[in-house]
Formats: C-alpha cells, sequence, structure tokens
DNA sequence: TTGAAAGCGGTACCAG
DNA sequence: CTGGTACCGCTTTCAA
C-alpha cells in the first residue's frame, strides 16, 4: 500500500491531524512545519488517497465523462479541449465509454462531482443520478437534462445569408449524410431554409450527399459537381475534413478559390493544419463549447439553477476563400 | 447524498452488518433474508460508494486506461474492446488523457487496481506508481513496465514471404510516413529486411510514401504507382484506411484484383465493412491484443510475475486479394 | 444466522 | 498553532 498521512506524522513527528492541515495549505499550521510536512510527503511519494477523502468531504474534485462513442473522432477535440480546461479548473476528469447508463451508475459510486454526457440518442428512461448531469449535442427536444448543444441549423443559415447577400445566387451545401445522422441533418435543414428564405434555386445539385465526413468523401462530391457546365459559385461544406477534400478536388480540376468558387466550412476546431488558403469557417469555437460546459458543470455543483437548454451561436469568420459574386465576369 | 447500506438496514429492520452481507452474496445470511434485501436495496436504486468500498478493501475493481492521444483513432478501437472484455471480467474501465504521469497519479489516488499506458513515448522517468502498470505498443527497448505488443516487422514480413512464395517479383509496400512515426516505421523496416532475403529488387517505387494514413492518402499513393508502366504485381498496404483507397485507385484505373495486383493490407480491425472484395490482411487481431492485455492485467493484480515483454505473432489471412504471380501471363 | 464493533485514510471540529 | 477525536460508508472479524 501507499503511503498514509500517518507515515508522514511519524517522520515529521507531529501529529496526522496536523499533517492533513498542511497538506491542504490550511493557515493553522506554522509555515515551517508546513514546510517541513510538505517536503517529506513528497520525499515518500505521498498520493492523497481519493476514497478516504472524497468519503468524508464529499467531494471528488472529479468530472466524470460519459462518450460511449469513442470511435466518433468529432468529439475527440472536444473532449481533449473539456479536459484541459476542468484541469485548469483544478478538477480531475475521468471518461467511461460504456453506455449512458451504466457510465452514470460507476460515475455515481465513484461520488464524481457532476458528468458530462455525450450520447447520440436521448435515453429512454432518465438514468436516476446522485450527480448532476448535463449533455451536449443531444436533440434539445425535451431532455431530462441541462443541455448544451451547438445551433448548427443557424451556423449553415448564417454560411447562406453571407453568401447571398454578397451576390452569390447559386449555393451548394457538401455533407448530408447518406446514413441517419440526427447532427448532419440540422445542419441540411438549416441549408434549404435559409436558400428559401433568400429564394434562390434549390436543384438536385444544392444538396450533396456524401458516405461519411471524410476528406475522400469532399473529394469525390466535388469532383463530380465540377463536371457540370453550371457548377454552383459558392459551397458549404458539412465538416473540415470534408472540406480539404473539396479543395484538393477544385485545385485538381484547375479552378482557383475565391476566383471560381467561393468556400465556407463547418467548423469548431480551431484550423490547426494550415492548408494553402486559410478556409472561411462557421461554427462555435471549441473554447466556446468547453467553457460553457464547464461553467454549466461548476454551477451545477454549486446547486445553483441553469438555464434548461443552452444554444450556442455560431461565429462567422470570412477569409480570402470567400468573394462577392459579380456573374462570373471578371471585375478588372 | 445517495442511499447507503444504513438506510437499507432500516428499511429491512436488520443490522447493516447484514446488509452489506446480504449484498455481497455472502452465505452467511439466510436466503429469505437475502432476497428481501436485494429488493430493497433494488427498490431505493441503491448504489455502493466506491470510495468507502475500496477504502477497506484495498481493491477498486477498477482499471485505468492512460490514453493521451485519442486524436489518434488507430486506439479507439483497442480501448473499445478491452473496456468490453474487462467487463466479462467483472472490472470497470476508466480513461484518462492525460499526460502519463498525471494520469498515473490520478490512477493512484484512486486506487484503481492495475493500469493500462498506451504512450507513444517511453517516458523518461519511470512513474512511481503503488499500482501495476503494463504498456501496451511502446518500444520495447527498456520500458520500465511489463509491455505487450504487436510485432509489426513479423507482420509485414510475413506478407511479403507470402507473396514472394506466390511467385511475385515486384512488391511495393504503401504507408511509409513522412512524418516520424515509431510504429511505421518498423513496418517499413519488416519489408526493407524481407525483400533483401528474399534477394527482390528495391527501388524508387518499392516504398511509397504517404502523409497519414487515411484513405486518401492510399488513393492518390496507389493513383501515382499505377501511372508506371511497370507498376507492382502485389501490393502490402500498412492500414485499412489505406487500403481502402488503394481498392479504389486500382478499381478507378480499371485494373483488376487480384488478376492485375494482389493487395495484402496490415490490420488488426475484424473486417467490419465489407468492401467489394474481402482483403487480404496480416496483424494481429483485435481479440489477442485484449485478451493478452487482461491477462496480464489480472496477473499483475494477483502478484504474479508476468513477462516482461510481450510480442504478439501476427496472422496471416489471405482471401481472394491475392493470387499467384506467373509473369503476368494468362493462365489458360 | 445475525449483530456489534473495529478500522480503512482522511477531514474538521474542539480543546488545549 | 497543535493534538485528539468523531465520523464518512463499508467490509470483516468476533460474539451472541
Amino acid at each position: 500500500m501507499g503511503v498514509t498521512i500517518k507515515d508522514i506524522a511519524k517522520a515529521a513527528e507531529v501529529s496526522y491531524s496536523t499533517v492533513s492541515k498542511a497538506l491542504r495549505d490550511s493557515p493553522l499550521v506554522k509555515e515551517p512545519t508546513k514546510q517541513k510536512i510538505i517536503k517529506i510527503a513528497h520525499q515518500l511519494g505521498y498520493q492523497p488517497n481519493v476514497a478516504a477523502r472524497s468519503l468524508v468531504s464529499k467531494k471528488s474534485q472529479t468530472i466524470g465523462v460519459v462518450w460511449p462513442t469513442i470511435e466518433r473522432v468529432t468529439h475527440s477535440a472536444l473532449v481533449t479541449g473539456l479536459n484541459k480546461q476542468l484541469e485548469e479548473l483544478s478538477y480531475t476528469t475521468l471518461i467511461s465509454i460504456n453506455e449512458m447508463e451504466d457510465a452514470i451508475n460507476t460515475f455515481n459510486r465513484y461520488q464524481v462531482d457532476a458528468i458530462v454526457a455525450f450520447n447520440e440518442k436521448n435515453s429512454r428512461e432518465p438514468a436516476k443520478s446522485t450527480v448532476p448531469i448535463v449533455t451536449y449535442g443531444i436533440a434539445h427536444e425535451d431532455s431530462p437534462f441541462p443541455t448544451v448543444d451547438v445551433n448548427r441549423k443557424q451556423a449553415i443559415q448564417t454560411a447562406v445569408d453571407h453568401l447571398a447577400r454578397t451576390g452569390h445566387r447559386s449555393i451548394s451545401y457538401i455533407g448530408d449524410m447518406v446514413q441517419e445522422d440526427h447532427l448532419q441533418e440540422e445542419k441540411v435543414e438549416g441549408f434549404r431554409q435559409a436558400i428559401k428564405d433568400y429564394d434562390l434555386e434549390l436543384n438536385s445539385t444544392s444538396i450533396i450527399k456524401v458516405n461519411d465526413l471524410a476528406s475522400y468523401d469532399g473529394y469525390e462530391a466535388m469532383k463530380e459537381l465540377l463536371k457540370k457546365t453550371d457548377h454552383p459559385s459558392a459551397v458549404i461544406s458539412g465538416s473540415h475534413d470534408l472540406s480539404k477534400g473539396i479543395l484538393r478536388a477544385i485545385q485538381e480540376a484547375g479552378r482557383s478559390i475565391p476566383e471560381d468558387i467561393s468556400i465556407i466550412s463547418y467548423d469548431n476546431i480551431p484550423a490547426t493544419e494550415d492548408l494553402e488558403l486559410p478556409l472561411s469557417t462557421v461554427g462555435v469555437p471549441l473554447s466556446t463549447i468547453t467553457e460553457k460546459l464547464s461553467e454549466i458543470l461548476i454551477a451545477l455543483i454549486n446547486e445553483e439553477t441553469v438555464e434548461q437548454s443552452i444554444y450556442l451561436k455560431p461565429e462567422l469568420n470570412i477569409t480570402q476563400s470567400c468573394k462577392a459574386w459579380n456573374g462570373g465576369e471578371t471585375n478588372e
């Protein structure tokens, strides 16, 4: 077994309650004593026993993340960001990839202070949990828990709005999923509605289906689209990966951005890779999401009331990948 | 706070130590009493407090997984499999995405029974841990902990071996990484050596570099390769994703498998998607890896001695994607 | 077969 | 400022 505060007490020749105080940096211990104790604790490689501590304090300084769909890369950046954010708030993050209900039970047994659930489907019965829960990305409908989500519909609408206002009349959206995917459908829905609002044409090449959201799918879709004589003057892409493929296809076809075609990508990941050209994006920055999530978590832990449903507003970020459209004629 | 055994004791009108026994299914409790207690516990939605339990029993029935590189999809299937396997052994899996040392400290505080670390780089100083640790995929060199790993070098050698024995003289390997990547280099090394052993030619198109291991990279590489008049009669691919792209490129070029070209893919994921044709693969099945890992974990927990370095032998699985080579002439 | 009581490693309160 | 002690929820002897 590991080192306990009693071992430290013996070594430091003080009572173990003094050790406890010193280690918690209590002002009730004289500075030299404190230093001595801390030093000894360090030498002995002391690690406080969470079990014992949370047993009495009822707090574990731990947040449980329920993430059954690790295979979905989409959330890994988010989880990474959240982990980091919570670390700064001196919380430890623990992840379970079990199903919602199992995971929640586990975290309850572990007495985590709060739970974030990334779940695709709404759980039928609101799992009974002593620990407060916030969900992310779940249909806002009638989740039994407070929910944080990105307004994907609005994101795409914002993109269409920008393009329409800058003269584009023919816009395509690449990213409708062949398989059912609630999150993607929301984007498509936003596109459809915005096109309608602006009274633009909606034809067979306006919404392009893809098998997956990977780079190749974007490439394939765009290649196909460029074969048409009357290809759109602007494209909105459903994900960063798709966009990479789209750029490749455009480049390969010898067309140029933004002269021949403007592009806006849905994306909440900060542009890590530098693509050849900085992509215009629309979406909620990852940091905004993790900040909001942490905020809710902390509020929940402090038993404050929180909004039942938070819908994050996307930001539009226009770069050189977009240009006003003047009917295809050169401007000079 | 949640329900405790005392609440149950009160409701069942027995002492709380009896409740404890009943819930642990001890033979020291009469069957009817036991049933009654279990029923009440269930009604009350009792969840045993891990903190209290592990405080006294010194066991938490939990395995910690250190997985700092979640962004790397490679391991997600493995973690999923391991989680499932351990669940069957009635262990709970908890994941930390913090750096090795932090994560190990966290798990020590949590008194997990053992730790699995997926780490790319060998940690400089063997973090001091009370809890036994096993690492996966780390250079077998001189890890301070027992290690389980796949023999990637041997995998590729096995593939070359098969192809060479069935008449192939010109074989290419697609999957050398542009960025440094230890795991990939091992495969390339295996390829190089096997080619040498069989006295085959090693030219500029024998080993194809890729930017990443995604589908598109395979597509691009294969497309390039097929432009050569004297393209190889067989290709070995470094990953399942690469293979998907490779198949697409071959198909697009109007060539056929295995008539024009044979292909073997490095892969340990069970063929989930059915590609058009079943791919020949070489690698260690995921289940073998997770079984071995669990086995070591359990042994470690029981304080048995384990091998310091376990190197799993890859399996070759040949399907219709490979065919003996007779110099390019038709056989009939 | 059941109950009482000790104690796991800490925290926090109270007395000195 | 330091030490003593009750107790968190549970497991595990030991007695009844």
